[in-house]
RNA sequence: UCCCGAAUAGCUCAGCUGGUUAGAGCAUCUGACUGUUAAUCAGAGGGUCGCUGGUUCGAGCCCAGCUUCGGGAGCCA
């Protein structure tokens, strides 16, 4: 029996006039002697070519788009023009059978919305091949630029009885009996009768976790699921989502904006290196796709080339303060064409100021430091008073053309004082985050950490739009289907 | 959650001012062809017009509610 090869080392190879064996599923049969043959190794189909004069009418029906099935033949270069191989097949043997009047694929361009609603499917598809692809490969270059640098990876849990982060809204984790709940002499839910002996959430954050190991091992990251009960419906919230957080200790907020910045180019250069075939397929879909829009709506750089600006340009860095005064002095301020038009210090940025900034201002990735300390958690450490008088936190956040927060992260408050005092502030009681304070009681240290949205990164980096078609099972409100 | 828009064949969409039997392309099926490239050519089948109610002699079309989807906003990564 000879040995299954993949389809992307047959493609690539010129070791012809020989016996081999494939496995894949049927993308299209044409002419009753054509299958275009796909085992997911690459995107590329090999062709193969089939004898149907000498093949049992029975087995030339059964090979249909979708079919699962198995070839021997004789690798060759190709006859016909638009492939440099093929393989001439002395046997075809149905591994699994797919009903075309069924299987919803079709050897066509379907929507990204149809795909959605068969997301079991749609891994079959070019675009998502090349995109899990590129999550692959960023996934692990995540964790190569981590270790290259001396980073521990730490698994913070998923779940957790904290509920202080601040973060957004939990999902409960109980075992009780919603019809029978056991309730308190106050009428209240009885979480000490709950499995962990009290009320548990899903993480919104492995952050307070991991400052605890950074406070340890110097340098730590995390890169785990993470978990958010908004009701977000939007192209860029997930309710269900993965974060990476480094954490280093000894690191002020200038460290962190390098970490953050030398991270995203090695990771976008990560891509461009070993991912290209699929970049320049999503590349030339987006090129597409942007024929049938106006001029004026189409993007000035395409897809690589807006890889490649952000590798080889420095990100522009700036403080909330400057960017209030950019946006001030903006023409859709002045012209009151934003939504929310900024008066004075200490208004939240909206997201078409954010866009402003990036997209029409500077044109390249921001790096957005020190907001008013109102605006922010508890847990950022604390600046001096400006000459005015305004309190601002070391706070960034990195912001992308098209995705807006990319990344969101502080020097972290190590003065005890200073954090408790805060925590008053802000009603955050101290007794649950004992264990948080006590790094700060025993040897604190300044340390500095963020979060990177890791689907908003291939959000960006494969250029697709909704950030529900860069993770395989999507989970938002009022869907946890498959 | 808020604002705007959408829901018609397996998919993408058309459907006039409310009027007889709801159309097209692709897909599927049948046949022809057989070095095709989203094959081609001929023919056929395929619809509870998202759901519920209302207006009307008459509703795919108008109105209300609901559901889901898309875009934008908020929350954020």
């Amino acid at each position: 029996m000879i040995k299954r090869e993949k389809i992307k080392s047959l493609l690539n190879t010129t070791d012809f006039n020989r016996e081999v064996s494939v496995m894949g599923w049927v993308k299209t049969f044409r002419n009753n002697q054509f299958i275009a043959l796909n085992d997911g190794s690459c995107m590329g189909n090999l062709q193969i070519v089939v004898d149907f004069n000498n093949t049992a009418e029975e087995l030339l029906k059964r090979i249909t788009t979708g079919a699962a099935i198995a070839i021997k033949g004789q690798l060759v270069e190709s006859l016909g023009k638009g492939q440099r191989v093929e393989v001439k097949a002395t046997s075809v043997e149905i591994l699994g059978d797919s009903d075309p009047e069924k299987f919803p694929l079709q050897p066509k361009k379907h929507s990204l919305e149809f795909l959605r609603e068969i997301a079991h499917l749609r891994f079959r598809t070019n675009t998502f091949n090349a995109v899990f692809k590129i999550r692959h490969a960023l996934a692990f270059a995540v964790h190569q630029f981590y270790n290259e640098r001396g980073f521990v990876y730490m698994h913070t849990p998923v779940i957790t009885a904290s509920d202080a982060e601040g973060a957004g809204e939990m999902f409960r984790v109980t075992t009780l009996d919603f019809d029978q709940t056991p309730r308190t002499e106050d009428g209240k839910v009885d979480f000490s009768e709950d499995f962990f002996g009290r009320a548990t959430n899903l993480t919104v954050s492995g952050q307070l976790e991991g400052e605890l190991a950074a406070m340890a091992f110097g340098e730590i990251y995390t890169f785990g699921p993470t978990f958010r009960a908004e009701n977000s419906n939007t192209t860029r919230h997930l309710a269900e989502f993965w974060m990476i957080e480094p954490e280093v200790a000894f690191a002020d907020l200038e460290d962190n904006m390098q970490l953050a910045e030398d991270m995203m180019k090695y990771l976008i250069s990560y891509a461009r290196e070993h991912c290209r075939e699929e970049l320049e397929f999503l590349n030339n879909r987006l090129l597409e796709e942007e024929k049938n829009k106006p001029q004026q709506e189409r993007s000035e750089l395409s897809l690589l080339e807006k890889l490649d600006f952000c590798v080889n340009n420095d990100f522009q860095r700036l403080t909330y303060t400057e960017a209030i005064a950019i946006l001030k002095s903006s023409k859709p301020n002045q012209k009151k064409q934003f939504k929310y038009i900024i008066n004075e210090w200490g208004a939240d940025l909206q997201s078409e100021h954010e866009r402003y900034l990036v997209e029409k201002h500077f044109k390249k990735p921001v790096i957005l430091t020190d907001y008013p300390a109102d605006i922010k958690s508890f847990y950022m450490r604390q600046n001096e008073p400006d000459s005015e008088g305004r309190r601002t936190v070391a706070a960034m956040d990195v912001l992308f053309p098209g995705i807006g927060e990319m990344i969101g992260g502080s020097q972290r408050e190590e003065r005890m004082d200073r954090l408790t005092q805060r925590m008053d502030e802000l009603n955050i009681p101290q007794e649950e985050l004992w264990w948080y304070l006590d790094t700060r009681r025993f040897g604190t240290a300044p340390h500095s950490g963020f979060g990177l949205g890791f689907e908003r990164l291939i959000l960006f980096v494969t250029g697709m739009t909704n950030i529900r078609d860069v993770i395989a099972f999507p989970r938002f409100p009022k869907n946890a289907e498959f």
